[in-house]
RNA sequence: GCGGUUAUAGUUCAGUGGCAGAACGCCGGUCUGUGGCACCGGAUGUCGUGGGUUCGACCCCCACUAGCCGCCCCA
């Protein structure tokens, strides 16, 4: 009777190369643009106290309300308590608890952080979206006198970002931002805009009827054709902002325009989680499906206080790193398929006796550098060639012959070109061959 | 959470109420220290899972599971 296999649960997926070659390009280009601005990288548990998002991200937002993986962790002894834990949903808050808990806004500086890691919301599956997915953010606080308010440090961020895309050859996205107003006069906004829909709400979606009640915001992200003319007529954040926001974002677009990024302003873009206050901004990409969003941030001034810390102000974003992966292999699949990851060489020893000397061999290869394949003695050669040719550039013979007079025969596939090699030569040889 | 759609060999996919198929890949041979090419041969599989209808189901029906697409939401 064959046990039953078990398979990767729904929402998660299994990486493999060579598709890991491309998120390890990702993530390593990310940090060399990211050590360029000057961050430094932090790492937050991958699971938290429920608290800590359920204040943090907001007890009313999707997020926490229906997506969360929470469980009660039971205690062990007597001393210890049950806790409610949750599988971390998003990392911003955990960064920011990191903050208040280490007490980094004492050092007077700016702090300036990226992460890169798991996140885990428990949505239906769909093209770029999934229940395990990857997220590189990054977020910049601190004490308000390290500037962690000014609009510069919004327009600087941005500008990493496009920088950052461009560094990584993603064409085609667009950059849309917007000002939700501070703390303050957020609240204002969301009443004035309870009341306006209070008469039409009846002529719109049920969607909207229902976010109408749950969370007004979102009525202005609403895509149905025949809500749009009502959504017209609904007051605009921008006019609700007090002279401080107004000018904060002023700023931030001035700066922008001085610098050339291009960006679009959208008033009616809102983000779903109750931190965000002032600038918010979402890139997105076409060629990603209903999923467009390829990374979303924000001002929080307000997080570290409802989260028991110090005034903090900060500014955040996190790219989706399954949607840059796809974006990047839909691109790559327009252009010319890439040439096959390949070692350096492929060393077959020929025969068993052999093989213990080719791991020799093999470790001497390796340590000077080279990328090396090993085979199998048992391999008949015409096996080994084949074998080689698909994993090397180049194969090493390894028999008789060259045990005794210490001369390698090498073969580069690409020409069919052969040669006699000593060993002491061997790394040399190797190495000169082009990839 | 809702709607649509799909599930057959390692992969991409045909297929018919009556013996399970192709291409590519894989393994072997022609070819015993020389790969790609060619030719010859071979193995594929609970036809997603579980029920039902039927003399007989990969095919029809139901349920479930999973993928994809859309809604929702967001990165």
């Amino acid at each position: 009777m064959a046990e039953k296999i078990i398979r990767a649960v729904r929402g998660t997926r299994d990486l493999l190369p060579p598709e890991t070659e491309l998120w390890n390009h990702v993530e390593s280009t990310a940090r060399r643009i990211f050590t360029r601005y000057n961050f430094g990288e932090i790492r937050t548990p991958i699971f938290e106290d429920t608290q800590l998002f359920a204040r943090g991200v907001g007890e009313e937002t999707d997020i926490v309300s229906k997506e969360m993986y929470t469980w009660e962790d039971r205690s062990r002894a007597q001393s210890e308590k049950a806790q409610s834990l949750t599988l971390r949903p998003e990392n911003t808050a955990g960064v920011v608890r990191a903050y208040i808990e280490h007490q980094l806004g004492e050092s007077g500086l700016l702090q300036k952080l990226y992460y890169i890691g798991p996140q885990f919301r428990r949505e239906r599956p769909q093209k770029g979206r999934y229940r395990q997915f990857f997220q590189i953010g990054a977020e910049v606080m601190g004490p308000q006198s390290a500037g962690s308010e000014s609009p510069l440090r919004d327009a600087e961020m941005l500008e990493m970002l496009t920088s950052l895309l461009d560094e990584l050859a993603i064409t085609g996205w667009t950059l849309n931002i917007n000002s939700v107003g501070s703390a303050s006069d957020r609240p204002l906004y969301v009443e004035a805009l309870r009341k306006a829909l209070q008469p039409v709400i009846g002529r719109m979606c049920v969607d909207c009827q229902r976010r109408a009640e749950t969370n007004p915001l979102r009525v202005l992200d609403c895509k149905v054709p025949e809500d749009q003319p009502v959504i017209e007529t609904l007051p605009r954040i921008a006019d609700s902002l007090d002279d401080a926001s107004k000018a904060h974002f002023a700023a931030v677009c001035a700066a922008l325009d001085i610098c050339g990024v291009p960006y679009q302003r959208n008033h009616r873009l809102v983000r779903g989680l109750d931190y965000y206050t002032r600038t918010t901004f979402e890139f997105t990409h076409g060629g990603l499906g209903a999923q467009n969003a390829l990374l979303g941030g924000g001002r929080y001034d307000g997080l570290s206080e409802m989260l028991g810390g110090p005034k903090a102000p900060g500014i955040g974003f996190a790219i989706g790193a399954d949607r840059l992966v796809l974006t990047l292999q839909a691109q790559q699949a327009e252009q010319a398929s890439l040439p096959p990851d390949l070692a350096d060489a492929y060393l077959a020893p020929m025969g068993v006796v052999l093989d213990a000397p080719a791991l020799s061999l093999a470790r001497e290869l390796r340590r000077a550098g080279l990328r090396i394949d090993l085979g199998d003695g048992s391999f008949r050669l015409k096996k080994s060639f084949e074998t080689g040719n698909k994993l090397a550039r180049q194969i090493i013979l390894f028999g008789e012959d060259e045990q005794q007079s210490g001369i390698f025969t090498v073969k580069n596939f690409a020409n069919g070109e052969q040669t006699k090699v000593a060993r002491e030569h061997l790394v040399t040889a190797l190495k000169s061959i082009e990839k």
